[in-house]
RNA sequence: GGAGGGAUGACUGAGCGGCCGAAAGUGCUCGCCUGCUAAGCGAGUAGGGGGUGUUGAGCCUCCUCGAGGGUUCAAAUCCCUCUCCCUCCGCCA
């Protein structure tokens, strides 16, 4: 949620939305509807004024002199009565509407949508196509089935099997101890959550039909660990000296992926559901852009550990999502189609989560919302690919990177089919 | 699933419908005292919104005692719903 009072006074923080392309008149909008219940309340607080001072006085009246007091105080509660739910359609018009508007970009953040996103840098250099591209490949050697996995789920979904479910735990380890090395701490968190934790992390109702409903609308599965990890300290005070608070969150992530149809159908590029480690940090409002920075590189560290080339995007306004006031993302080089794909993204939410969680940072007495950030890790099903392809040997083999040796118990597998 | 008990400030823990945003203690901050430390003495110490002012001094006010409704001139205190926690019974990993 943005903050109104900086939409009232700072241009600037204007702008930053009306970047992120808003329906036009919908800030103005926001802003009529904020004045009038600004209206609203002090007149509403005037008159519990002298009504909390007219109850009061009943109290220390003698007995006598009470009904005539009551009376009044009773005529000063019709008044209010009338007033207050007119005060309560406002704020819940501002709410409605408030909830419409994106974080504002920051300042940096190109302008324009997906092909304005600006590349920062890239690391390795492209390689040429594969024998096999990586759906092929993981059907051949066994490691993926989508095809019995579509008889008993449905399409977008797979079955990881033999070497490649043992891959993916691999991943998960070496990834899971490179961030507890880094001080983060790890964390299994619920991957069913109520309808209002969906809402304060910001998923909703803008992404509601992403998402998969269980329990006859009771629970919602969620997409990324990112939400209950931004839930873990909600309505909390922390102490500035704890932050950064970092968590390492593993968890199965679930979307619909509506509006895909036709995209990506191959492999287990783009499924229902996939695993994920998730980075999750907590920063003082000073530092996050600090984190931020912090984030990506163990992001690169961890892409750049596997061998893979990679190039690293700032993602552009119109592109950036609801919630992020910047956001970079790592996008490696995927051989059979010539191009690079993304694999991980980092965001700086700034106070926009905070603010809906109640999560803040006292610093010396002083209280602000806290800013959150997050940065995927390794999204695992996705990363599998990539090194299907990388690691993919003219012999038709597969090797494994040498960072994950150590938890594979293998180092290469033959080639099969 | 059945039966009870509970939720109060950073923490522990009082609280008769009005004198309670809230006793007391702990912690923390500042000051005094004191070779150092500890102890002692004094003072201060919740959050959020709005207005005004300044620009991060202040002043006024509203809201908040798990959440949301209700009763009342007046609710931490009474009633209803929900959430969570604890104990017991049953059931099941």
């Amino acid at each position: 949620m943005i903050d109104l009072r900086r939409l009232r006074t700072e241009p600037e923080y204007r702008r930053g939305i009306e970047r992120k392309r808003v329906r036009p008149g919908l800030i103005d909008e926001v802003l009529e509807a904020d004045d009038e219940r600004r209206r609203l309340q002090t007149e509403v607080q005037k008159l519990r004024e002298r009504q909390n001072a007219a109850s009061k006085r009943i109290g220390k009246a003698p007995p006598d002199e009470r009904p005539a007091l009551i009376e009044a105080a009773a005529a000063l509660k019709e008044e209010l009565a009338a007033l207050e739910p007119r005060l309560a359609e406002a704020e819940a018009r501002v709410s409605s509407l408030v909830l419409q508007l994106p974080n504002p970009a920051d300042p940096r953040v190109p302008d324009g949508g997906e092909e304005d996103s600006v590349v920062l840098r890239e690391v390795g250099a492209p390689t040429p196509a594969p024998a096999l591209d990586h759906a092929t490949f993981g059907a051949v050697m066994g490691f993926v089935d989508t095809e019995r996995a579509a008889e008993i789920s449905g399409s977008r979904f797979a079955y990881l099997l033999r070497e490649g479910a043992l891959l993916e735990l691999a991943l998960v380890q070496w990834v899971m101890s490179r961030l507890v090395a880094e001080g983060f701490t790890p964390a299994i968190p619920p991957v069913l959550v109520r309808e209002s934790t969906m809402e304060e992390a910001g998923f909703f109702p803008t992404d509601r039909n992403q998402v998969y409903e269980v329990d006859g609308g009771e629970l919602f599965l969620v997409g990324t660990s990112e939400v209950p990890l931004s839930g873990l300290h909600r309505r909390e005070t922390l102490d500035a000296s704890a932050l950064p608070l970092r968590y390492g969150g593993f968890s199965t992530c679930f979307r619909r992926e509506a509006g895909t149809y036709g995209k990506d159908t191959r492999g287990i590029f783009r499924v229902h559901q996939f695993d994920k480690v998730e980075m999750f940090s907590y920063a003082d409002p000073e530092h996050s852009w600090d984190e931020m920075d912090t984030l990506l590189a163990i992001e690169e560290s961890i892409v750049g550990g596997l061998g893979l080339p990679y190039r690293i995007v700032d993602i552009a306004a119109g592109d950036l999502g609801p919630a992020a006031a910047r956001k970079f993302d790592i996008e490696v080089w995927l051989p059979s189609e010539q191009r690079y794909r993304e694999l991980t993204s980092c965001s700086n939410y700034l106070d926009y989560s905070a603010r809906r969680l109640g999560t803040r940072v006292r610093d010396d007495g002083d209280t602000r919302l806290v800013h959150t950030l997050n940065g995927t890790a390794c999204a695992v099903g996705r990363t599998l690919l990539f090194l299907f392809e990388h690691y993919q040997q003219p012999d038709g083999a597969f090797v494994v990177p040498d960072v994950l040796r150590p938890y594979t118990g293998f180092e290469r597998v033959e080639p099969r089919g």
